[in-house]
DNA sequence: ATCAAACCTCAAGGTCACTTTAGGGGAACA
DNA sequence: TGTTCCCCTAAAGTGACCTTGAGGTTTGAT
């Protein structure tokens, strides 16, 4: 609420159409409170045009398999007020870097141990590093998910 | 059921402890027609240790992010019979080679791209690379998938 | 013979990230 | 003044991937 209504702020249909997101998936974003709106009197919303580059990095960061709750506690880390720069977002997008990082070394590793693994049977046992790894990028639910809330899977 | 029981065979709570998958999750499993059992007289299911080769697989399989329905259909297309070969195995993992190849390939881009492209503005333009690079990656529903069935996630 | 531990089935519940549906209200333009 | 489009909310639905629960059977050690 540190918004100062403009003329130029867009409607929700603007950022639908603007960051190629669906509508009600940008009303979802909100429930989330990844981004943020006003309302006009008729009750419409309108998002400040940085709420673009919001929904901007959400979608990347998706793309990196990170879940919203993870890019939600990462957006709350920069300023809520509306002047957010450059040096913010370069801050902010850094953990994601070397999260990225992180998930190419995996798969690197996976994909130089898949030749001599996969077909050697090792695979059946503990010992099996390419079986293992996966437990460092093992999903709950469903996707890969690298960050952390690693709760065991199952208790035996 | 091409399955001659073996007294080596494993129950579930064996093929639990060993797999470190839950038996819920291995009797979905066995519903998606993944893995296979005989039963004892008493209805009880008895695994092959070779199953535990397919579970190994299937998990390493979702580490990358690989839709179980894709899984199944790369396992079905081992040999029906237990008589499953390195070449198979290696056959069957070529794909998911290639396919891990191109994952690690778009996440270096995007990395590449964070710096030069995070902090400029451009992350709220289409033209951004690194923001169009995320729909070649984008999941609809959860998670990163990379195979096909890709149904245009919105028709604005 | 008894009793816990392990197994069975089937149904329902839960999470994530959405989308769809249903039933409205307000705005923009000819 | 329409009428067409865009917007609203709340709730239910979807699909992938499991987990939990209820109620019952079997095994195996004492």
């Amino acid at each position: 609420m540190a918004t100062a209504p403009k003329l130029t702020d867009l409607s929700v249909g603007d950022m639908a159409a603007r960051s190629g997101v669906a509508i009600s998936t940008l009303h979802y974003y909100e429930d989330l409170g990844l981004i943020e709106s006003w309302r006009t009197p008729a009750n419409h919303r309108r998002y400040d045009r940085r709420e673009l580059r919001r929904v901007a990095v959400i979608r990347v960061a998706q793309s990196l398999g990170i879940p919203l709750s993870e890019i939600k506690s990462m957006l709350d880390r920069l300023p809520t007020s509306r002047a957010v720069r450059k040096a913010d977002w370069q801050k902010a997008s850094e953990r994601w870097k070397d999260e990225l990082e992180l998930r190419i070394l995996v798969l690197q590793e996976l994909r130089d141990q898949l030749d001599s693994c996969i077909g050697c049977g090792c695979l059946s046992l503990e010992a099996c590093p390419l079986y293992n790894e996966q437990d460092k990028v093992a999903s709950r639910g469903s996707g890969p998910v690298l960050f952390d809330e690693r709760v065991n899977p199952n208790k035996t």
